[in-house]
DNA sequence: CTAGGGTTAG
């Protein structure tokens, strides 16, 4: 178990070529040597006496011939009458180990048509399709399924489930897998140990993974080493050393050995709190358990020691691994640096990376990043850009963290030309930007004031559905509109109000400033009655003040939609604010001088009555005068006779409060 | 001749 656990994949599986010759013979020569070693002792003359003739079956043939064939579904076409499923099943398995996937599919697709396809071939396929990175079209063929028992097949189930958590789809899992319970699958340990594994990564793995645990025991179901080993991981990453202790304990308690899985969790758990004490205790029981600690195991425990400032004993360590041969990549020297740049030992770090960078260890740029990440936050912008270009000058490939912290680097020394050669080659390598990106590029396009790139990326960001950081934003959103760009500043705003449950309050006052004066009335309309839902929704206070309301409404009255005045009124007067009757004014000057728009007229001043407003006695002339216009003198002499009578009680009301 | 689980780094 300990050698396996340090060993790497097995080495065929990557090395071998992708048309292995396919001949018969060579096939079977592994099976043969396998079975003449235990029928060697039980009938060594038997085999001499029943050996097959040498002539293969024609359905054996027919499968070697369709697995050399140059297009397997014309040859499986071929041989259609003599091929059963189970032969189909060792074709596709074939296409799945020499990683043939467009075959794969076809060989798939054929035996769909031809309707030979069993469990077996269910689950085989996806577990291929999950090492093919192509989970959608599993859930796809799992979906078309029609037969129930195949539906809910236990071992069905666990490969698309498989397939689904390998690929980082741990949502749709938990999802697909609840389906599946509702249509009677019979869930078994290796159900559960596979959605666990899902738990790791995930945020709240930890609350997930502990209701899946007693799921699994109201089942009836004994967790097994390996479970426990998931448990301890997901407890390890997830900060929880308490039950992480709680679980190893129990696995002891019932019984089991604990592996160095289990340890170097239990380490990983300490390493995060720093608890060397725990963690050294913890070593002296592995070794009297009879267990040798391996390359996992020191290169965690270097992180404990790493963590809690312990650079002597790490140090010790790190030489104990380059002994042991465990010090060939730059892994336990990126945890060395890493601790020491976190406890403030920057040039120390430093040494260290030179020192790793002389002995030529084998490095993937983490080293490299961490040392930029480094200098960067240490404010050595330039010593954090010359990093960043030895590492571009290596040639090396460049990864999505390797990417954000060049880009950081030149960002912060305004190295625009570095940044677009950055830029260009996260477009090469395929790399989509993730918010560390946005986020970088956005404050540097502002910093440069380069506001329309600025703006152009937070779009992109938004349409690429990362949430916005809103302090950047609203700061850009200000900039934009102080240079004269308002529909651009409204749409930052908008970008902020639909990404986040709550923005910041004073976010709606900032863009009511920027859209009024710039004569945008329709968009300050929308963002008055945005805050006016909001207001209700969460029954705080003014969210825009009275001030900049006036603004609004003056600015509104004056040349807004004259169809939406009335509206707006009405919006006003919900969002609190007591309309002032120099605004009612400006509204009536509107509406004489457009006769034609008479009932909206009288809305508004039925509408005023009803609240209790009046208009001043300068408008009131003003209709009176031009009520022939409107065709309706009697009915205007009434409704502001009424709106008199009216504001007497109530507009002594509002004067005394 | 069905699927299938756990440990370390930016």
């Amino acid at each position: 178990m300990e050698a396996a656990a340090s060993l790497p994949l097995p080495a065929s599986r990557f090395l071998s070529p992708p048309h292995p010759p396919p001949t018969p013979a060579a096939a079977a020569a592994p099976c043969c040597s396998r079975r003449n070693i235990s029928c060697a002792r039980a009938a060594p003359r038997a085999v001499e006496v029943s050996r097959p003739p040498p002539r293969p079956s024609p359905r054996r043939s027919a499968v070697a011939e369709v697995k050399a064939a140059p297009d397997p579904v014309a040859a499986l076409t071929r041989f259609e009458d003599v091929l059963q499923t189970q032969d189909c099943n060792i074709i596709l398995r074939h296409y799945g180990e020499t990683r043939r996937w467009d075959e794969l599919s076809k060989v798939f697709g054929w035996m769909q048509e031809h309707d030979m396809l069993n469990v077996a071939s269910y689950s085989s396929y996806f577990k291929y399709l999950g090492l093919s990175r192509n989970p959608a079209r599993a859930l796809q063929v799992y979906g078309d399924i029609q037969e129930h028992s195949e539906r809910v097949h236990v071992s069905v189930c666990n490969s698309v489930l498989g397939c689904l958590v390998k690929n980082g789809r741990f949502d749709s899992s938990f999802k697909l897998y609840d389906e599946m319970i509702r249509e009677g699958l019979s869930p078994d340990l290796f159900t559960y140990s596979t959605l666990l594994s899902g738990c790791m990564k995930l945020k709240q793995g930890y609350t997930k993974a502990m209701e899946l645990v007693n799921e699994l025991n109201s089942r009836g179901l004994q967790m097994d080493s390996v479970i426990y080993g998931t448990l301890l991981a997901i407890c390890a990453s997830h900060n929880c050393c308490e039950k992480a202790e709680e679980y190893f304990q129990k696995l002891k308690d019932e019984g089991h050995n604990p592996n160095l899985f289990h340890y170097s969790s239990m380490l990983n758990a300490y390493a995060e709190n720093a608890n060397y004490e725990k963690a050294d205790l913890l070593m002296k029981d592995l070794r009297s358990s009879g267990l040798t600690p391996n390359k996992v195991i020191l290169t965690t425990l270097l992180k404990v020691y790493s963590k809690g400032g312990l650079f002597e004993k790490a140090r010790e360590l790190l030489t104990e691994l380059e002994a042991s041969g465990f010090a060939q990549d730059e892994m336990p020297y990126c945890i060395l640096i890493d601790g020491l740049v976190k406890g403030g030992k920057i040039w120390e770090a430093m040494m260290l990376f030179n020192e790793i960078k002389d002995k030529g260890v084998k490095s993937d740029g983490y080293a490299f990043s961490i040392m930029i990440s480094a200098l960067h936050q240490g404010g050595y912008r330039q010593e954090s850009k010359q990093l960043a270009k030895e590492f571009q000058a290596k040639n090396a490939t460049y990864d999505l963290v390797m990417l954000n912290t060049s880009l950081r680097a030149y960002c912060s020394t305004n190295d625009m030309e570095s940044v677009m050669i950055m830029l260009k080659k996260m477009d090469e390598s395929n790399i989509s930007p993730d918010a560390i990106t946005f986020n970088t590029l956005i404050r540097y396009f502002c910093k440069a004031k380069v506001y329309h790139l600025a703006y152009k990326t937070i779009q992109d960001m938004h349409t690429k559905g990362h949430q916005l950081n809103e302090e950047l934003c609203s700061e850009i959103m200000m900039q934009l509109g102080e240079a004269g760009f308002p529909s651009e500043a409204f749409s930052v705003y908008n970008m902020l109000r639909y990404g986040k449950r709550t923005v910041c309050k004073s976010l709606h006052e900032k863009v009511l400033c920027i859209l009024v004066p710039a004569g945008l009335l329709k968009d300050a309309y929308i963002v008055v009655k945005f805050t006016e839902k909001t207001l209700i929704e969460q029954d705080n206070a003014e969210l825009i003040s009275p001030r900049s309301l006036e603004n609004f409404a003056r600015s509104f009255m004056v040349s807004g939609n004259i169809n939406l005045i009335n509206d707006v009124m009405k919006a006003l007067n919900r969002s609190g604010w007591r309309i002032s009757q120099d605004i009612f004014g400006k509204a009536i000057q509107r509406y004489v001088q457009k006769p034609d728009k008479k009932q909206l007229l009288f809305c508004l001043l039925e509408w005023m009555t009803g609240q209790g407003y009046s208009v001043d006695s300068s408008s009131r002339n003003l209709l009176l005068r031009n009520s022939q216009l409107f065709g309706q003198k009697q009915l205007i002499a009434e409704i502001l006779s009424k709106q008199l009578g009216a504001s007497r009680i109530t507009g002594q009301r509002h004067q005394n409060s």
